[in-house]
Parts: structure tokens; C-alpha cells; sequence
DNA sequence: TTGTATGCGTTATCAA
DNA sequence: TTGATAACGCATACAA
């Protein structure tokens, strides 16, 4: 057990009260410029490091974020946590990852995150119809929603123009000569797949083509449904020309189901998927997919969270929507 | 700002002292059932929840374990921190995952993560030449490596038996009739890759085949190399039957490779990888690879981690190797 | 078996 | 501009 130098021994060693030494480490401005010097001095010398700790009993406040994810092997979730992590720690802050495994109520985990005294917390998944939580955590602690969020809240939020997304990718598939698009989403609960669903519904109707429920899925996205639909939907005489999947995960999944079913891509089907995680570029796969900002939505969200916890008052964005991008690869 | 119910107002509240609250709290055995039975009365009338950072003042524990990661994007460490994030939370521990970019000095990391007091660490990729650092961090708190090791260390390690992964691979390829393998590694900085090499240059000794330079690779796997590789043992007439490339994400880049140069899987040539990232058992792959058991390995080094944590002196497994299985799919 | 008093390392309050 | 002192919430040595 190495003894960890304390303020104490700085104080004594820079021949200054504790409380000076605290307000060098804290910047306060009143200090005379030589007692500054010697304290740093001493600083330096005894390789003293403020123990943090201490520091949060008093401040309440951790320099710690906390993350909540629904499944952070998911490639879209380790991307962006990766972006995190890395622009929190350039700001002086550590993560702390909370994979609820896509069940556990989000109540729950905040108050948990709460009781860590995180500074902030940042919600990678909430449903639609999560209701406002303010109360539940204590009210100094920020929250941003990122990715999905509900449909009623005071908290910012910053997601991708989901509606919007669907319709570029129609726009695509229509330009490439597609009139029959089939579409698998998911679970309306999540604000991700509720809006590609309505941007693919009002996409559908501006073009003129035809809506038609038989090539539509709603299920939860598992592997099984995916194969079961494309199946489907693959065996009709009149058949489908494309498939917009909402996710590059179900994309992936969908190019299997399309060779199983005796089909070339894109020569019969055309596939396309939203998000862009990294496997999607491997060109074996060569995905066609709309691409959400990752980088640009975490900086977003990052900051945002950063100025709540530390009083910047200085405009905040508010609700981000953060403008889709179509990446062209072999898949359609 | 909700005020929060601390120890002294249970105390009040159950007629007893603090500190009978808390060995309450530490399940000290000595207590009066009775008075035992007032404090937990007591403590879930006002929902008490005890202040962690006022525990690790004291304890200097902090009920975090530090997880140092290449790449969080990394499907490998994605997968396995999930493992390890909800293992440990069933334990009682956060985890602070730190993200080095591949670039960062461990010693600085762990230094690092030591300063934020973290409980204990587990390395999930280290050099196979890093010095023994046990100076460097407080001895008070536990390391333990994961999927890599260093040469020499007096700290336990969990690892696949990445030499037998690599027997097992080619076992399996000489038994579909492949006498010409190639082969795909990379930094021998890396006991994962130095290892996997090392069992690759034995089997073909042991199996009486040839061991040929020219098809072998020990590059950093960069999508470029590995494609002019491919690109340049595969126009060789006499060109190998199979690759065995030492990670399922290089093995998905060869796939691409093969196609590019007019080859098919596995009818020209067979593919095999490692690891077994969720990606490969999509269909659409369906990439035969030697899998480590990422669960095994997760649960026996944080078990290890947690026994060296709580002073838990019974018998700790010392340095593990975890056996490799090989997952047939249809590249080979 | 229990209570009192002390201290963990820092910041905040107050007085000087 | 600085220092003494009191918190922060809990665990623990010691006394009882």
C-alpha cells in the first residue's frame, strides 16, 4: 500500500495553509503569484495527484458520465460508446457503460446511475412511452437522450432524422428504378423504428407507389422473423425489388435470406440498411445503407450533456436532429 | 437537489447508534436480533441507500473494476466487455472501460485508472515484451490479464490456448484433404498472434506439410494487406487450398479477397478464422472459426480479479488457459 | 453487544 | 489574500 500524497504534505512542503493549495488546484483567482508558484512547485515535486474522491464527498459531483445501452455488442452501440469514451476522457471525465440487455426499466438504471453520483447520463435506448422521469433522479443530474427518444420529455435530446433517412433511401431505390420496396422494421416502441417506419410510409405516398402491408414487417427484428419475411415475400410472383432493412444488422441477415431464396443482390433484390457500423464497408458485405452521423451525433450529445453539468449557460442546442447520409455500396 | 437519507438519520430512526446501522450495513455478526431487525426496518422505511464515495474514503475501495481495451469497437472486446460489465454489476461492480486506441502506454493507463481508485484491472491487451510493471500501480490493487499476456509477469492470466487453436485449425483443414495452407497473423508484439503463429508452424511440422515463407503473413492486418496478400498467393499457380487467418474480422476481409480474385468459398479456397464474433455466424458468412470461449474466459477472469479483490485467499487458478472449439460453418 | 469519538482528503465557510 | 475550522457520510478503534 504506497502512501498517496495529500494536500497536507503539498501545504507543508510549499510552507502554505491546505486551503491555499485547494485553491490553486481549484484556479481561484485571488492567490499572490509567488505562493502559486511555490504550491505548484511542491506539486510537481511530490507527484501529488487530488484524490477524487474526497473531492466528490463534498462536491457531490463524480466526473464520471454514465452510459445506458441496450446492448453494447451491438456494433452500432460499441461505435458510438467508443466515441464517448474517448471525447468524455479529453474533457476530464471517465464512462461508466450500463447495459441494461434491452430489459431492464430505464427507472431502474437511472436511479441505480443516480446512486453513483454520475454527473450526467447519457440514454442510448428509451421507449416512445417512457414518461417524464424528471422527478426520479435527483434533478442535478443532466440527462440527454441519444439515438432514440420518448415522445414526451423536457431533457435534450440528439437523434438522427429517422424520417428522413427513409426517404433518401426510397429516393435512392426509386432513382435506381425500384417501384415495389419491401420494408423490416421493428418494434414501434422505439422512436428509431417508429420514424424510418413513418419516412417509409409518406416516402411511399409522395412517389406514388403502391403501400401494401404484405411487404411490410413490424416484428422484432430476430433472426428468424427476418428469414421467415424475406422467404415470404421472396416467393410471390409479384414479387418485391428491394428490401429497406432499419438496421444494418437486419440488412446483413437479409442478404442471407435473399441467397437462400435463389436470389441475386442487387440483380433481383436490392437491399439497403441505416446506420453504417463498420462491418457494412467490409467489402465482402459492401452494404448500400443510410449512414447516421455517428461521430457528429456523439460530439453533439457530449456537449450538450458537458454544459448542463458544468453551468455553461451559454446556448444550448436543445433537440438535435442530425441530417442522414446515403452511402452507395454494391447492395443495391 | 432531493436530500439524501444517510446513516445517522436511520440510526435515529431505529432508536440505535451509527456504526450499529453500519455493521448492519457489513453484515457484522454480533448484533442483537432485534436491534438488527429495528436498523433494516428502519432502513427500508426511508429507503436508505448507502453513499459509496463516503464508503471508499475509508475502505479505499471503490467497487469499480477498470477494463483497459484496444478498441471497444473491436467486436472481440465488445462482446466479451459485455460479459464482463454484467457479470460484475451481479457482483456489486461498475466497470470503467478505458479505450487506448491500441496506442497508449500501460503504464500510463494503469497509473491512471489507479489514481481513479478503481478496485481492481483487467488488461485485455498488453505486448508480449511489456515489463513487469507491478511497481507502477498501488500492489493493493489486483491485476489480471485477459486474452493477451506479457512474457514475463508475476500477475495471473486468462487466455485462450491460442498455440492448440491454431493445431485445431489445421487439423480440420488436413482432414478435408488441404496440404497447402496459408497463413494470416500479424504483430508478434502480441501473444494472441505469436502464439496462433507458433501452433500453425508445429502442425505443419507435425502434419508433414510444407512450411512455405511465401504463403505466410505476420503484417498488421490492415484491410490493405491483407487484400495484396490474397491478391498475390492466390495468382501463384501453385496456390494454397486454404487460409487460416487469425481473426475472424481478417478472415472476413480474405472472404472479400477471394471473391475479388475470382475465387469461390470454400470450393477454391477454404477459410478459416478466429474467434467466433457474433457477425461470423450470420449466415450470410457463416464462417468456420476456432472459437474462444468468451464466456469461460470473462467468467474465470473476473473471478480470479474478484477473489484477489476480496482477499478471498482460497485457491485462485493460477494462469488459465482456456481450451479453443472449432465452429464449422461453410467456408471450409 | 453497543455507543462514542476519530479520521479518510478534500472543499466551503468564516474570520482575519 | 490567507488560514483555521467545520463539514461531507461512512467505517472503525476503543471504551464501555
Amino acid at each position: 500500500m504506497k502512501h498517496r500524497v495529500t494536500i497536507k504534505e503539498v501545504a507543508k512542503y510549499a510552507g502554505v495553509s491546505p486551503s491555499t493549495v485547494s485553491r490553486v488546484l481549484n484556479n481561484y483567482p485571488f492567490i499572490k503569484p509567488d505562493k502559486k508558484v511555490k504550491v505548484e512547485e511542491a506539486i510537481k515535486q511530490l507527484q501529488f495527484e487530488p484524490n477524487e474522491i474526497a473531492r466528490s464527498m463534498i462536491t457531490k459531483k463524480t466526473k464520471t458520465i454514465g452510459l445506458i445501452v441496450d446492448d453494447i455488442s451491438n456494433p452500432f452501440f460499441s461505435e458510438t460508446s467508443r466515441f464517448i469514451i474517448n471525447k468524455a476522457r479529453q474533457r476530464g471525465y471517465e464512462v461508466l457503460i450500463y447495459d441494461t440487455n434491452g430489459e431492464e426499466e430505464l427507472k431502474h438504471t437511472l436511479k441505480f446511475l443516480s446512486n453513483k453520483n454520475v454527473s450526467g447520463i447519457i440514454v442510448g435506448s428509451v421507449s416512445r412511452f417512457e414518461q417524464k422521469h424528471e422527478e426520479i433522479v435527483d434533478e442535478s443530474i443532466p440527462i440527454v437522450y441519444f439515438n432514440r427518444k420518448p415522445e414526451q420529455t423536457n431533457l435534450f435530446s440528439v437523434t438522427m432524422d429517422n424520417k428522413k433517412a427513409s426517404k433518401m433511401a426510397i429516393a435512392h431505390l426509386v432513382q435506381k428504378g425500384h417501384s415495389k420496396i419491401a420494408f423490416i422494421g421493428g418494434p414501434f416502441e422505439y422512436s428509431t423504428y417508429y420514424d424510418r417506419y413513418i419516412g417509409y410510409y409518406e416516402a411511399i405516398i409522395e412517389f406514388g407507389l403502391e403501400l401494401n402491408e404484405d411487404i411490410i414487417s413490424r416484428e422484432t427484428p430476430t433472426s428468424e422473423n427476418i428469414q421467415k419475411f424475406v422467404a415470404k415475400v421472396l416467393n410471390d410472383k409479384d414479387r418485391p425489388t428491394a428490401i429497406i432493412a432499419t438496421t444494418d444488422q437486419i440488412a446483413i441477415t437479409v442478404l442471407d435470406a435473399v441467397v437462400q431464396n435463389n436470389c441475386q443482390v442487387p440483380a433481383d433484390v436490392a437491399v439497403i440498411g441505416f446506420d453504417n457500423i463498420a462491418i457494412s464497408s467490409n467489402p465482402y458485405i459492401g452494404l448500400t445503407t443510410v449512414s447516421q452521423q455517428k461521430r457528429q451525433m456523439v460530439e453533439t450529445a457530449l456537449n450538450t450533456l458537458l454544459h448542463l453539468i458544468e453551468d455553461v449557460v451559454t446556448e444550448i442546442p436543445g433537440d438535435v436532429l442530425i441530417p442522414p447520409k446515403l452511402i452507395i455500396r454494391k447492395t443495391t
